[in-house]
DNA sequence: GCCTTCCGTTTTGATATCCGAAACGTAGGG
DNA sequence: CCCTACGTTTCGGATATCAAAACGGAAGGC
């Protein structure tokens, strides 16, 4: 199941072997749910069952790796209640990820409908 | 092989109902290599071959599923000389990416090593 | 013409990842 | 005690990704 390696900056990562920070970020974050995960716990924290609501009933397996490698690289931990909640640094990866929201807006006002 | 969905704003993507257009591109961008390519295109149009030698010898295959995804969604085409670019939309994707390398440098700093 | 070489692209079979549903353990209420 | 809700893990099957090979076209040299 998902013992594989969590991507750490400053180490190879799969996808690169330079170590550069945004390369183990688009590790971390190119897999699925991992982004979306981040985005649903910007508004505050959550328990696993919350979670995988807003996340359209994703897979609870796929869930918990999720959580597991965010939390390994410090990005959410658990807060005092047992929900998991954006860390200081996540909550900056959350701020950063603001202007993907803008960008969507202006991709969806360039193609409104398929034809 | 990779005749799946294309995410698109506006459309019910695989992990989002809603069809709110940050869904779409969380989920075309949660793909292995999404990010990747966009990143590696930002700094101008590149041929198949070269942009799989940066991209650290990714599986064709899979290159070509997300050169195929990407374009479909209007983010890269093919310019006058047959070679990859970034599209406006597209470039306006890529900036929206710069804070998430800024990000990822502090992300760095406040876990310099593994102990 | 006929090689060789470089390129874009597709195919193939093996492996890793993801999915969906079920199950487990625990804690609290009635 | 039973029921319910939760966090979490497990399991078999579906999908995505990998690595390597192959295909086909466009130069360029001989």
């Amino acid at each position: 199941m998902g013992e594989s390696r969590v991507p750490m900056p400053g180490e190879p990562v799969r996808g690169s072997s330079s170590g550069r920070p945004v390369m183990a970020a688009m590790d971390l974050l190119g897999r699925r749910w991992a982004l979306r995960v981040l985005w649903e716990l910007r508004s505050g924290p959550l328990g696993a069952r919350a979670l995988k609501e807003r996340c359209d009933e994703m897979s609870s397996s796929v869930l918990y790796d999720r959580l597991r490698e965010l939390a390994e690289a410090g990005l959410i931990e658990k807060d005092d209640r047992g929900d998991y909640a954006l860390t200081v640094v996540g909550e900056g990866l959350g701020a950063a990820l603001a202007p993907l929201d803008e960008w969507a807006e202006r991709w969806a006002r360039g193609k409104p409908t398929r034809p």
